[in-house]
DNA sequence: CCCTGGTGGGACGTTAAATGTCTCACCTTG
DNA sequence: CAAGGTGAGACATTTAACGTCCCACCAGGG
């Protein structure tokens, strides 16, 4: 719904947008060294000083800003305003930019980069479930088939889902992974197949169970149907996490966590732990999606944010097969670029 | 939280928001006669046909209007668009206009006016309560005692209502008057208490009991603090309700229902109902605030919005002393002026 | 104590944009 | 087919925005 009111404003007045954009950095580069010049200070952003007099001629009408003798500092009101517009930022402007530079550096199907630091700000990790949500949409058609895997991120998704295709159904990835329950791939099919009045499964597969039993199970006819269903999936949307948060949360055993850590792995995504060089360090025993599918897909969805997941995506980057279309934050923008 | 972004962008980039409603205005100004040509457009909306000119021109860029031989015409995404930003004219722009010409017929403390209906708009009547929970906040000192009475729109202050004094005390108006539960005033002094970081008081009187017993309960300690109360207290906040609607939600009996019709009761306010010349002509047998207190109070916040209310208010308005800060929608105001 | 490098504010010619006004060819509708 | 309304073009004029100076001022350091 916020979105919404921007969307709007976009449409009917698009100059002003990049306009309050424009003050905004204006303010933010006076509060980093006030008090500054007129001079200094257009030089620090590129324009003209003339231009930027303006600018500070009408910041000052509106007592943002106060100007004396010693220069340009911020006020009261400047200040809070700068406080409280950092949460709206990242609805208003997408950093279209550093997903350009990441496209030429990444031979991925599609990459968008939110405004902002999921981690800090709330707003942020919901547009990545928005975006994710918005571009699953676009690429859906009647009666297709989604592969879901859980997280904290993918849980948000549904929120932002409506219904715009018939017949379609929500899967599983994998069997449960020891996430607690509302981050648990079943809940959140159930989520999403209810926001698209689509179908779902539920796949009933404890976490941790012996080898032979695992087999057993695999011939259940309920069982073989999800994984055929995630064998011939168009899509599969799901989060990257970092690795040993993940296990941490997931409460792995010792032995699990030794071998996490001896082969050094970063990050993880459903169910599969990775190093920094995308090499499989250890994969959770359970029934679904395997690594091998992922190519026949039509697109992946791969969502993640906040500085602690930087390293995990930047690995995940290594084994991401080319039609992953990547759903990230600026902070991990960023890291990419780095 | 909605208002905020809309604030700072007034702060910011002032234009934006008269920019935005011009345009609006002219889009809604075509959606009525389409397609018709920029000349006479023109001169309906009082501006020159130049102007218009230019932005007819820019909105056709963008692809909201569509623009040929015949004339001007509203594409798909122009409609769109001013279906989905009814809702947020509302935040936008208060009807400042309608409220000094009310100020003009009616010798009040304070009116305002929101844009839009409240009954066809929640955003109108969350608005309105916004208004009055901000207003209310304004007055406020340390200390303060509220009486509050209950009501649909009532039940919404508190979600709006901020701590920002110490030692605030909400008391319930009068006792139980039918109401549904979440529109008692028992309720929404514990919201707005929470809301508040404030105190309040309970008022256990039932609906209806005998004369005798409700002078029994007068001298209960209990009781006759809260009698206190609302004799002391500063303020009262309350809304306005249509007399026959509220008896109606009320369950009153035949007989009470009798003397309201033969009465021509139009109006109701904390358990008062009255004529269309603000002469009472029922009141609910319960206890607390009395008509008579009203004059003591440095301010009462009265609230009303939608179409059914609007004679109702129109009749409370012979009653309200000269304290009272009118908070109505624009359907309201616009049958006051009329 | 004065000099230097920064500050805001004033000024002004130049350039670009916005505006008022009129004309023309066209289409639609009665 | 004629009349009235349509958009588009044109153009002189006004208005705002801009680039580029200069000036008085003030603070800090030699």
């Amino acid at each position: 719904m916020w979105k919404r009111l921007i969307d709007i404003q976009k449409s009917v007045v698009p100059d002003i947008l990049s306009h309050m954009l424009k003050r905004l950095d204006i303010l933010s580069a006076i509060e980093e060294e006030q008090p500054i010049g007129r001079r200094t200070l257009s030089k620090q952003l590129g324009m003209t000083e003339r231009v930027l007099r303006r600018e500070v001629e009408e910041l000052a009408e509106m007592n943002l800003i106060k100007v004396d003798a010693k220069g340009i500092a911020l006020s009261a009101g400047g200040r809070e305003v700068l406080g409280e517009v950092q949460p709206f930022l990242t609805l208003i402007e997408s950093r279209d930019d550093l997903a350009l530079q990441l496209k030429n550096n990444y031979p991925l199907k599609d990459i968008f980069v939110v405004r902002g630091d999921a981690e800090e700000n709330a707003f942020v990790k919901e547009e990545l479930a928005r975006l994710m949500a918005e571009e699953l949409t676009e690429a859906l058609s009647p009666g297709t088939v989604v592969s879901v895997a859980g997280g904290s991120t993918m849980a948000l998704v549904s929120k932002f889902l409506r219904p715009k295709h018939d017949n379609l159904l929500f899967v599983p990835a994998r069997g449960g992974l020891g996430e607690e329950p509302a981050y648990q791939s079943n809940d959140i099919v159930a989520n999403l197949a209810e926001a698209a009045e689509g179908q779902h499964r539920i796949l009933y597969a404890p976490d941790s169970i012996s080898e032979a039993s695992l087999e057993s199970l695999k011939a259940e006819p309920m069982v073989r149907e999800i994984i055929d269903l995630n064998r011939r999936s168009a899509f599969l949307i799901h989060g990257i996490g970092d690795a040993l948060e993940m296990a941490r949360r997931r409460k792995v055993d010792e032995e699990t966590l030794r071998i996490l850590t001896e082969g050094e792995a970063v990050g993880e995504t459903f169910g599969f732990y990775f190093n920094a060089d995308g090499e499989l360090v250890h994969k959770v025993k359970t029934i679904g999606l395997q690594l091998g599918d992922l190519d026949k897909k039509e697109s992946i969805f791969a969502v993640a944010g906040g500085e602690s997941k930087k390293e995990a995506v930047k690995a995940y980057l290594k084994l991401a097969p080319e039609n992953t279309i990547l759903i990230i934050d600026e902070v991990i923008a960023r890291h990419l670029l780095a």
